[in-house]
DNA sequence: GGGCTTCAGTAGCAAAAGCTACACAGTGCG
DNA sequence: CGCACTGTGTAGCTTTTGCTACTGAAGCCC
């Protein structure tokens, strides 16, 4: 099946026993997704896990005044471990999944999953480790949040999500979105930055051009 | 053993393997902390697993300028998650952890944690449901910090913190610490609270009189 | 009771962030 | 070219938060 050879391309999938292989066969499904498409509602029951086969999810929650914040990014061979979660735990998918790019998502159904879970040592490492990546993921951004101003948020998303190039193709409005912010204060912000010769700005996209002044914005003194 | 029995009081450790409870027995270590011991440092390499037999564990994030806000609680009978996620990553532990009253922590030595977790159905589960616990913890806690303000925060906190009498004991110095802001904010918030005849406030205390008004401020609309 | 420490209540000011509003630049299209 | 649409640069104002400072009240020990 051609899903089953895009999922094996990844490690943990690679090793399964035979007959686990067949198991995995049997209940997969592929769903694609064109570029901003939700791939999971909050609130939705979750059928199974999702591992990304291509593209790129974005994983935000949105409150109730309309602000959303970005909480982490999905690539290719990782799994979207809130639907794991909810997997083990039969609880509601607590935030916003979409697609920033067009992706193909492998979905495994619950049943399937678990009992790869109880028999396959591979399944089971993967899911500890994604599940501790995502805690460590989250309390990172946690840390973040209160720990800094949006100053210097946005100085380390710049630093973080830009492109080997040193430019991030991003709109003030995305980029606000992403912080969980207004397009003004990004602005204003970004204005700053300018004035010191940090980025340049330009219709749609931002470039570096000095690299350790956002650095010493980000963590003062770690140089 | 002392604190294998102490240990065995909760659920996992019950249904363990004969063989299994002798190499527990082996390396399990009892530690006792005072009231605002430190008992993990950021930073600190992780030995083991933390099981909470007794008393209350407080994990928080410290920032550079100083304010500490509090991620979550460990209640008796639980595992430090964070710990058990660097076990498994060998990661330095990302925060710091407090003994909120005197606390009594079995230590399970990481290579005898791995083992069971090999072998023991019970200890798989166990970890998975730990980190997805965790995991919901962090997600709830990063969408409120986003989505509200202070004022909401601060209700929903003494919401869901008070004891059964509806009484929260805990000077306001404490509770800024907790929510990640100063005293004043939250003299001010509390002022504001009083005036509306939601709590009463005195000296190392504060009473709920009116859940229903705290609860509207906290979700709106919700009744 | 007197003196000390801790906690709570307030005030005033400065910084940060959010909101509304508008002018202008760039892009694409007929 | 003119037009529409989207993205950017500003401005002014309000609210929220943070910081400094002082006063008074509550509890504790001698």
């Amino acid at each position: 099946m051609q899903a089953l050879a895009e999922l094996q391309r990844f490690t943990p999938f690679k090793a399964l026993a035979g007959d686990s292989q067949t198991l995995l066969a049997q209940g997969l499904v592929t769903k694609q997704c064109g570029s901003a498409d939700m791939a999971l509602h909050k609130g939705q029951p979750v059928s199974g896990a999702y591992v990304v086969l291509a593209g790129r999810l974005r994983v935000f929650s949105l409150s109730p005044n309309g602000t959303e914040a970005t909480l982490y990014f999905i690539d290719p061979g990782e799994t979207c471990v809130l639907a794991l979660n909810c997997l083990f735990n039969d609880l509601l998918y607590p935030a916003w999944v979409q697609a920033e790019t067009p992706s193909t998502i492998a979905l495994i159904p619950g049943a399937v999953y678990r009992r790869l879970f109880e028999r396959e040592p591979a399944i089971q490492n993967l899911t500890v480790h994604t599940l501790s990546t995502l805690v460590f993921r989250l309390m990172s951004e946690l840390e973040l949040v209160h720990s800094s101003h949006h100053k210097q948020r946005l100085a380390n998303f710049i630093l973080m999500q830009s492109a080997s190039d040193g430019v991030l193709h991003m709109t003030q409005q995305q980029l606000a979105q992403h912080l969980g912010t207004t397009r003004e204060v990004v602005a204003r912000l970004l204005q700053e930055f300018v004035a010191r010769g940090w980025v340049s700005t330009r219709r749609g996209a931002i470039a570096i051009k000095d690299l350790f002044g956002l650095r010493e914005l980000v963590s003062p003194g770690a140089s």
